[in-house]
DNA sequence: TTGGTGTGATATATCGTTTTTCTTATAATG
DNA sequence: CATTATAAGAAAAACGATATATCACACCAA
């Protein structure tokens, strides 16, 4: 038997000999109320250790002060683990939003779950922030219906042309041409590519565009058979590395779209009696917290979740708020370790 | 201008010429509703994309389908990352929240705040899971203030007796135990324990006195010389580390209360010429995802992230339905890899 | 005929705020 | 002095659901 008997603005209004809307103001410190009872209300809220009725408060003002984050996952649910990048992610949107004094919704969905209508048209989020990877194909459809509902959200993504929604990313062209480069001035000529060769996961693909670009930049053409389909997991990179072994092309150095396919593409070599970087050279693509403890610890591009999560914060809000915003691109970085070992001439 | 006009529950009703309340009652297939009528207001309600306000529905039903998960740390707030294994355990409440189909609202808070009335006393949440470390004798004081005002929660943390509220933790000596007793099989005779010395931090002297057990049990000594400070990051297993080396005292083994702990041990031998695990065996605690891919890859006690996800989630759950449950005790696994080398006679 | 029982819905009260409108006392203005 | 402003607050009306009480009606038993 609990004595759970929480105080209400009216029990505050009675001892503070007032009507309830009055506290409703001072504790909002409006000056509509005189500083006198204004305070004297103050005081014995905190006596009662009164706090406001966050859901009778959104009902009024149909705010919520909330964001939601939906993760999302094209994989089967029977992952225990998530993706280490977006864990990070995860991290640095609760810390942002933290900071701008809202309160975060964290969720899982699949990507065909009917996520559109459940949070911003239940009032449960003034905005959502989608993080995740998958078919942009059926992604852009759902995005355009919740456009056209004038919600407010912003993917982490590439940012595409002409598309509706706002989005935030990282310059995953740059990303690939800086991941390239490298190699190639070490170099290598025959550098294998272990990402998306299909055009569903525009991320691989962009990062892909870099490659060839660094390629034609020193005069060297990006070869299509050196190029690998490899997704987001360690296991595809692992896969695609056997694939990339078994075809026999001639190849010095591997590009990999992600940190998680040069783990598995590390692992593949090794097993076949080759040495990284004496043998092979890997950069990878994300920078995640393992990355620099691999070994070799790995070259890589790095993405910058801190900034990302602000960015993403951020932009929602503006978006809330009415006010101007565009969809943002964050520049890479080429973190060099040890997995491309000394410059070969 | 967006025509953002939600329908309401009053909208279906009109349309499908029925009272309100009716349309609430069809919408949760009451058996007080016909199901003719139940049908046809579940088709109008889908065909106008009609959610239910939860803020309405939460503040007439007093309920929010939501827990509160609390992350704090002891730590300036200037840290930019989270330290992994709380991320890890993030990851998974955020799954096992989804699987029991609640919302899941995350928030930082520096132990200092006023945590105690922010998220169930505001009807923010049902339930509060706290993770994160600290000075466990001023979160007691907080605790007992939470229980006495009847709130629902559970701590992720060492299963302390005589303490009010509900725990969620694993078996810090067993772990502990493990972790000295592989160390000891192997030959190892001056093991070094990198923990916390004082009693602020129970997970740890929990691990220790698993430690000593190992050590009486096979008529071994643990030796208080053999104890260094280090608390949850790298930098201070990286210092301990070296504290140790200065004293001069011999040791052939480290067995560290974390990973983390275990990273920066690593880099201060390797830095003083020292290799693992030919010169020293060294053993882990938590299994974070970095540890598998460490050099050498780390061996260590697993404390499964998954399981504890769910524990903690299943109990504020039982909490909050009135049902009875009891602080649990997870069990750990020794995760044998490479830092420890072949037996030694 | 009267009264009881069950069914399917309606009417109304309620949750605890914020917002809008109204009141009253006092001060300022011409 | 009559009038208008201003201040400070009260009263009432939302917000959009759920919960409780009530009603109309059909059916059946006594």
């Amino acid at each position: 038997m609990k004595g759970k008997n929480k105080p209400t603005s009216v029990d505050i209004a009675h001892l503070a000999g007032v009507s309830q809307p009055t506290v409703s103001r001072a504790l909002r410190d409006s000056p509509l109320v005189s500083l006198e009872t204004r305070q004297r209300v103050q005081r014995i809220a905190r006596e009662l250790n009164y706090k406001v009725d966050v859901n009778a408060r959104n009902l009024r003002s149909q705010r919520t002060n909330t964001l939601a984050l939906l993760l999302f996952e094209d994989k089967s649910e029977g992952e225990r683990f998530i993706n280490p990048f977006f864990l990070a992610m995860l991290g640095s949107i609760t810390r942002a939003t933290a900071n701008r004094g809202y309160d975060l919704l964290v969720s899982f969905q699949q990507l065909s779950d009917d996520w559109n209508a459940e949070y911003e048209d239940a009032n449960k989020a003034d905005g959502i922030i989608f993080l995740g990877y998958g078919d942009y194909t059926t992604y852009i459809e759902r995005i355009s219906k919740l456009d056209r509902q004038g919600a407010h959200f912003v993917t982490w993504g590439p940012v595409i042309e002409n598309q509706p929604g706002l989005f935030v990313g990282c310059d995953n062209e740059q990303g690939g041409y800086l991941a390239a480069k490298h190699l190639l001035e070490k170099g290598h000529k025959n550098i294998a590519f272990l990402g998306d060769k299909s055009k569903d996961y525009p991320e691989f693909r962009d990062r892909y565009t870099g490659y060839t670009r660094a390629h034609t930049e020193v005069g060297e053409e990006a070869k299509e058979a050196l190029r690998f389909n490899a997704f987001f997991s360690e296991e595809s990179g692992y896969q695609a590395t056997l694939e990339l072994l078994e075809t026999g092309v001639e190849f010095s150095a591997i590009s990999c779209a992600s940190d998680l396919i040069a783990v598995g593409a590390i692992k593949a070599l090794r097993q076949n009696g080759l040495r990284v970087p004496n043998d092979i050279a890997i950069v990878g693509f994300d920078d995640i917290p393992t990355a620099e403890h691999l070994a070799p610890a790995l070259t890589t591009i790095r993405q910058d979740t801190f900034a990302a999560g602000q960015a993403l914060v951020d932009s929602v809000l503006m978006l809330i708020n009415d006010e101007d915003v565009s969809s943002s691109l964050l520049t890479t970085n080429l973190i060099v370790r040890d997995s491309c070992g000394q410059p070969q001439t």
